[in-house]
DNA sequence: TGTTCAATTTGAACATGTTCAGAAGGAGCA
DNA sequence: TGCTCCTTCTGAACATGTTCAAATTGAACA
């Protein structure tokens, strides 16, 4: 029985228990994705053939949609590992400081940074929205990375040293997760030299969502505040 | 030779001119938009092949790829032709009222009530986020269509009776439009019954819209409306 | 050792978007 | 009528993601 890894986009999800002796028998949908990222890098996403990955994965095609549903599912399995690994460097962020600014440039940035290599994989990512399909950011499937990568946020929240409203506080991480969505969506096609567009954009809108959050607490800007929280409980229904 | 019908999405595209009487031969094209619609509605986008669509056309297959380079560019002709067509509606907007709010309401409105019977077709085109795809909204391919998009708002700025920032108008017409897109993004996929979240969701949002712009000329908010236009100039580059 | 049974693996077959070399059509011209 | 040349159209062939019935494996058990 495979691990599923967190992420529910494989294939078939057999009744999931074990022996005992089967611990390092996953090796084959490791070989998989290893297979997999590297044709991908070697040839591009939409190049690299789901025969060909088997094959250096020494497996038969069929293996291969034994583990992952598709071969979107794979890239998603990829994002799931990575978000793992980057977990260290993500919480080395909250140690060095207390401005909150600050604090969601490094998140970024350690994000961006991991990618760096895999920017055009992450595309293939991108062309499920709808939330029907499991591996659209937004699926049911996925909502375990989502809240994962939300909890960055709420402590990024909790740990800063602004004064947010409480009634803002509660529902900042899903504003900034959306944010950061926008952030790396706009990073992924950006073409300019070593995305110094993208540099350029978290800056300047880091400043803004800053000076947002901080002018959030001004009375005159009650209604507008409530507003906002209105507008994303409608959007998280 | 094909109608570009000013989307370049095209297959081939020759020396546009003609002799003269090459008039009504265009006919072809509209079997196979015409086909290709009555089946995405039928059974949807992925059902409908590309084969039917040719077989209900009276056309062979290649025929199909002569006038159109992919089955999503069939999608985006239809868009173009809706376009058009919405165009009188679109424009009896701007006669009734000079409130921005009620004015993008309606627009908004218009369009999706439009699309109502279309709405998965549309889905079609949010797989492509990459500017470099030619069916992207944000290509360049699909200028023609964008502009004459944010025309609409535009001219809703131009007529309404709000006090909008000189500096702050330039660029609205564009946070508008990206606006808008997130908004029937937010449709297509809305699942809820009779889209009525998406109907919350402009509602409120629209609130929110209307009363940033208003606010937008406090001389307290001076280095906010800044950092906006700075990041709406980044963004377009 | 032999039997059982579920997990794993196989690869041929399938479905469908797309390509392409060539056929058909027809306008202008001699 | 025959020749040329471009547009339009044809459909077999191709590429590739995906499915699925059947084979293989190996642990548990008698």
């Amino acid at each position: 029985m495979p691990d599923q890894s967190a992420v529910n986009v494989d294939a078939k999800n057999p009744s999931a228990l074990g022996g005992g002796a089967q611990a390092r028998k996953e090796t084959t949908r490791d070989q998989i994705v290893a297979a997999a990222l590297d044709l991908f890098r070697e040839r591009g996403f939409e190049a690299a053939t789901m025969r060909e990955i088997a094959a250096r994965a020494h497996v038969a095609i069929g293996a291969a949609y034994y583990y992952f549903a598709s071969k979107d599912a794979i890239v998603l399995a990829f994002y799931d590992r990575a978000q793992k690994e980057m977990a260290p460097k993500l919480e080395d962020t909250f140690s060095s400081t207390r401005d909150l600014r600050l604090t969601l440039d490094r998140l970024i940035t350690v994000k961006l940074e991991y990618f760096k290599t895999s920017r055009a994989l992450l595309a293939a990512l991108t062309a499920h929205a709808d939330p029907d399909s499991p591996v659209s950011p937004f699926s049911v499937a996925t909502r375990e990375i989502r809240e994962r990568d939300m909890d960055y946020f709420r402590r990024a929240i909790a740990i800063s040293n602004s004064r947010i409203p409480k009634d803002l506080q509660r529902c900042l991480p899903q504003i900034l997760w959306m944010y950061q969505m926008g952030v790396i969506l706009f990073w992924i096609y950006d073409r300019s030299n070593e995305q110094r567009r993208t540099r350029s954009l978290i800056d300047k809108s880091l400043r803004l969502v800053a000076a947002l959050i901080k002018a959030s607490g001004l009375p005159l800007l009650k209604p507008l505040r409530h507003l906002v929280i209105d507008l994303v409980e409608t959007v998280e229904s």
